[in-house]
DNA sequence: GTCGTTACGGTTGAC
DNA sequence: GCGTCAACCGTAACG
């Protein structure tokens, strides 16, 4: 019994599970969008799950004030693990979207043949069409704000979703609002 | 006290 | 329709 606690290697850490033997978090929470947890600072996260845009809004536009990550950490209630994390991507990307979650990585070997193929198609038919094409496929200038409109729109959608399948769903919508009045609460 | 890093458990979505 | 797998997520903890 030499180790101590501080001197705990990682892989022999306690796992979540180990700390919090109910439910591997310390307090879970059910909200529309999900069976939400509570982490160390009272935040409201779900495991898995991006945090919702306008907390990384909030995050971005706070460290652009010159607010210090720890700050913004805490009073936003994420982790500073997060923030960092989301501060590193935001200066590396420009963006505050997070990562595409899931799927498999785009079949390789047949994008350098088509790239060339639509160059071909390109310089065979200089009408705009295939460049319009493009665009309205793969997007253009000036979209972020609209993506994340649509990613705004879609949470919603999902989160409606969620709640009709839902004990909050099950019980109706007056207990709905409370939750998510609750959920608004939280997320200052 | 602050911050970068990383192991971990969990979710998601293409295949 | 279902299972697999890789990529991502945020948290917690270490240094």
């Amino acid at each position: 019994m030499t180790a101590l606690a501080g001197s705990v290697p990682r892989m022999m850490r306690p796992t979540l599970a180990q700390n919090y033997p109910r439910s591997g978090f310390p307090l879970e929470v059910s909200t529309p969008l999900g069976q939400g947890r509570v982490n160390q600072l009272g935040g409201v996260f779900i495991n898995g799950r991006p945090l919702p845009n306008h907390i990384r809004h909030k995050i971005v536009e706070m460290a652009h004030h010159g607010i210090r990550p720890c700050v913004i950490s805490r009073q936003l209630r994420v982790s500073h693990g997060c923030v960092s994390k989301i501060l590193c991507r935001y200066q590396e990307t420009g963006s505050i979207r997070p990562g595409a979650i899931g799927g498999s990585k785009p079949k390789q070997g047949t994008t350098p043949d088509v790239e060339r193929r639509i160059e071909e198609y390109k310089r065979e038919n200089p009408v705009s069409s295939i460049s319009r094409i493009m665009r309205t496929k793969f997007g253009g200038k000036g979209e972020e704000e609209e993506e994340e409109d649509e990613i705004e729109k879609k949470e919603l959608e999902d989160s409606e979703r969620r709640a009709k399948h839902s004990i909050e769903g099950i019980l109706g919508d007056r207990y709905r609002t409370h939750i998510l009045s609750f959920a608004v609460q939280l997320s200052i």
